[in-house]
RNA sequence: GCCCAGAUGGCGGAAUUGGUAGACGCGCUGGUUUCAGGUACCAGUGGUGGCAACACCGUGGGGGUUCGAGUCCCUUUCUGGGCACCA
């Protein structure tokens, strides 16, 4: 591949340039639109390959197009710098963690940079320094102080080669989201953030968010699982505590023929002192042999089980005894651990009570059956009851009502709202994280730490190995005295869920040096909401989750005000694969930034990009389609280079002589008119743009107006500023060759010109019976029946006529005529 | 199993509200420049038939609505993503 222009010089150029003179320094300046453009920020892992480059070049284009479009563009980057890998690198190598993650960041600022990226480097954050993570302390208390923070010993996700707990978010098909492998199931005490104090408005805000891709919102409603229903008491024969379940089903309750109870339920030991010596001897066995399991293996992996306890509970409604089984099938956490089983109208019943020998208990038909039959699948609609009492007869939906209002009137069940989404576990058993600030006194029990001993740092770490608990084998971290009657206390020695720093460490970017405060409120009032946020789906349910849990908390401790939702747009661009594969160090088919760049250039490379799939979609990487970039770049700069001594002519678009400069004005619109369309709708498919970029360029090089044309000269002026956005080091150069004096990027995007983008003559397309016959050249504006006797001086329109009788005519101005004969 | 998105030339992909299918690029073919290769430039490039004008076929398969369907409806296959004992 010839170099026609020498990308590398030009590019290091003027990026040493831009930082010197600190282009993209964003001001906080009120009297200006706003736009929060923001890429979501990256792990320090070492290298950057192209499928990063591909957020960051996307991400750039919209920060430069707003900037050009007159708004004030704040657009930051920093580091999610706590975290595994840099701990486990620490262990294999003998490092420190500190050592590795400032390594990394060094090398990923130094690649960011080398892309040309416009990020206002003066807010950059690590959250892995003091300066940041001590606010994480600081919320944490703010938390802890409202009751959304607390600590309780609870069933957890452990995964054993991470050697932590992991929240349920964390959790994929049962295994661990980062090295996945299977996790197991602990008793232990632990710190929870109580997200489901905002159950209901998380899900119900869902609907607010517009801007939001529809997938990612119908994950979070799904993983939030708001169910409806009636928690109904069931008395216990011979026991005075009685066994509430929920359903929301209630119009099934006269087919509930057994309640089952999870294993760990409250109630098991009190059954096991009524019933007799050999059910007492197999409750335990059951019990015992599910502790140790997984919920994923006791969900998903295993057959419906389940025991008989010898104990009965009264229906309150038939007034019938009903079975208590142990099943496995039922979960602790939810629903308070109990259900009604309803065999005949639920699948998970069914098998449960066909395996056992449970009697099914037909109670609704669907509409149209006549009378109960037979049947050996469980019928799981809703329809109409029978054999319900005064409620047969009844449709489903009715007799949920009428049976919820009995229910309570007995006092015998309330309604009740139930989530699927659980507590926010945050406490990790690792070192490389923020330390929670907490203090174990023996007098005073669990104490905060007062804000003015914040931070609490993360001592040196003299030797990792990997065993036990890093911060709790310090102990000068851990002896310390209680910030209440100041006698010997314990810190806490678990550090934080890193997802606790990336879901507020936007609101640190508005205001990265504070120092008494994590952010000046008046910041974010000036800058919040995020307007558009680019990242990867996997956060779909984790980070995004999280942090519009964190804001509706800062919303309600005014914090920030207005919308109480962080992220206004959120867009998921798709992955780069190589080779239909995905790049991963160990297929060998990673292409890295750094030889990318050096190969075909920063600008090839972001144009590619962006030229090659539409942002969302999966990409292919291929050095051919870079090539066609590297091509279409060296025409540009041939197509400008004719006039680099020529006087700058930027002004009013001149008057079009020829029909070669009409349709390159034209030309020149219609680029501007996609560039801002793409990034306002907000769709941001540049593959257009730059399609229309190459078409343009095009009509400046093969078939061009003479390079006097005012036409052309006004083309080559215009030409950089389209560019900039996309290819910004060469757009810089050549908007200087051409005479200029203030940076590219300082310019405002051209309006599109609806005189340049009016045609005057169309292709007026005629069809006989639907079938295109002709296509005839023809004024704009040409009115149908001139449009007619154009049709019909077509002799090959004439022919398909063939005298016929013409039936019917449909005429789509400037478009098409459709004759029907 | 359930829900969502998608399927367009050899390839990546274009195509407001139904109105010229295949823009643009890659690849390929032929030509010009060159000692040659590469680069660059010019022309061609959905399939079939035809010297040509042109005709027929063509947006995963089948059916439908319409003057007209890649676009709308029904049905089916495949691919990607999500959910999957949440009572």
């Amino acid at each position: 591949m010839l170099k026609m222009y020498d990308f590398a010089a030009i590019e290091r150029k003027w990026q040493s340039r831009w930082e010197r003179d600190r282009l993209y320094r964003t001001a906080d300046a009120p009297e200006t639109r706003k736009y929060y453009s923001m890429e979501m920020l990256p792990y320090p892992s070492g290298d950057l390959h192209v499928g990063h480059a591909k957020n960051y070049a996307f991400g750039d284009a919209v920060a430069r197009m707003m900037r050009m479009l007159g708004y004030n563009v704040l657009h930051p980057m920093g580091w999610d710098a706590f975290g595994l890998p840099a701990e486990n690198a620490a262990i294999d190598r003998g490092i420190d963690p500190a050592v590795w993650t400032t390594e990394n960041i060094l090398n990923m600022r130094r690649q960011i940079r080398l892309m040309g990226t416009s990020y206002d480097w003066s807010r950059e954050i690590a959250t892995c320094e003091p300066e940041f993570y001590r606010w994480n302390q600081w919320l944490f208390l703010r938390l802890f102080e409202r009751g959304l923070a607390y600590k309780r010993e609870a069933p957890v996700n452990w995964c054993p080669h991470d050697r932590t707990v992991l929240a349920n978010e964390q959790v994929i098909d049962g295994r661990c989201w980062r090295c996945e492998h299977l996790v197991e199931r602990r008793n232990l005490s632990q710190w929870f953030l109580r997200i489901t104090a905002y159950a209901d408005r998380l899900v119900a805000d869902l609907d607010r968010l517009g801007g939001w891709p529809e997938r990612t919102r119908t994950m979070q409603r799904n993983w939030i699982g708001r169910s409806e229903g009636v928690a109904v008491t069931f008395a216990v024969e011979g026991l005075d505590v009685p066994i509430e379940v929920f359903t929301t089903r209630a119009d099934t309750i006269y087919g509930a023929t057994f309640l089952a109870v999870a294993p760990e339920h409250r109630i098991v030991q009190s059954l096991r002192a009524i019933v007799s010596a050999d059910r007492a001897v197999a409750i335990d066995r059951f019990v015992k042999e599910l502790s140790s399991k997984s919920e994923l293996e006791r969900t998903s992996l295993m057959e419906k089980q389940g025991v008989f306890t010898g104990a009965y509970a009264i229906h309150p409604l038939s007034r019938e005894r009903v079975p208590i089984w142990l099943g496995n099938y039922v979960l602790a956490e939810y629903g308070g651990g109990a259900l009604m089983g309803v065999p005949a109208h639920d699948e998970r019943d069914f098998d449960f009570a066909t395996k056992h020998g449970i009697p099914i208990v037909q109670v609704i038909l669907p509409e149209s059956a006549a009378a109960a039959t037979p049947f050996d699948k469980p019928f799981v609609e809703d329809g109409r009851l029978i054999a319900s009492a005064e409620f047969s007869e009844m449709s489903s939906v009715r007799a949920r009502e009428a049976i919820a209002a009995r229910l309570a009137a007995m006092g015998a069940g309330e309604p009740r709202v139930t989530y699927k989404l659980r507590d926010w576990l945050i406490s990790r058993q690792r070192y490389w994280g923020t330390p929670i600030p907490i203090v174990y006194c023996e007098a005073c029990g669990e104490v905060a730490v007062p804000d003015e001993e914040l931070p609490i740092l993360l001592p040196p770490r003299e030797r990792a190995t990997g065993e036990g608990s890093p911060l709790g084998s310090i102990c000068a971290f851990v002896n310390t005295t209680c910030p209440k009657c100041g006698g010997p206390a314990r810190r806490e020695t678990d550090t934080m869920d890193t997802f606790f720093e990336s879901s507020w460490y936007f609101l640190r970017y508005l205001d990265p040096h504070n120092d008494r405060q994590p952010w000046d409120p008046q910041r974010a009032a000036q800058w919040m909401p995020v307007d558009q946020y680019i990242g990867g789906a996997e956060h779909a349910v984790l980070h995004l989750l999280y942090s519009r849990f964190f804001y509706k908390f800062f919303h309600d401790e005014g914090w920030v005000t207005g919308s109480d939702e962080p992220f206004e747009r959120l867009f998921h661009q798709g992955l780069v694969l190589r080779d239909g594969d995905k790049m991963s160090k160990s297929r060998g088919n990673v292409v890295g930034i750094d030889e990318t760049a050096e190969r075909y250039g920063v600008d090839a490379m972001r144009l590619f990009l962006m030229y090659v799939t539409p942002p969302e979609e999966t990409s292919n990487w291929t050095d051919a389609g870079i090539s066609g970039r590297v091509r279409l770049l060296n025409r540009i700069w041939r197509a400008c280079e004719r006039h680099f001594d020529e006087k700058p002519t930027a002004g009013p678009m001149p008057a079009a002589e020829t029909d070669a400069e009409k349709a390159l004005l034209r030309a020149v619109h219609v680029v501007a008119k996609s560039a801002i369309d793409e990034t306002m709708t907000p769709r941001f498919h540049y593959n257009t743009t730059i399609a229309k970029l190459d078409e343009l360029v095009n009509l400046m090089t093969a078939a061009a107006p003479q390079p006097a044309s005012p036409a052309l000269r006004y083309g080559v002026q215009m030409l950089p500023i389209l560019i900039a956005p996309f290819a910004p080091h060469i757009a810089e150069e050549l908007w200087e060759r051409l005479g200029n004096e203030t940076s590219v990027h300082l310019q405002r995007y051209p309006e599109p010109d609806a005189r340049a983008l009016t045609v005057e003559e169309i292709t007026l397309v005629v069809q006989v019976n639907g079938k295109v016959r002709a296509r005839i050249p023809a004024p704009a504006g040409v009115g149908e029946e001139e449009a007619l006797a154009l049709a019909l001086a077509d002799p090959n329109v004439r022919a398909h006529i063939d005298g016929k009788e013409l039936r019917k005519r449909i005429y789509v101005p400037d478009k098409l005529l459709n004759l029907v004969a």
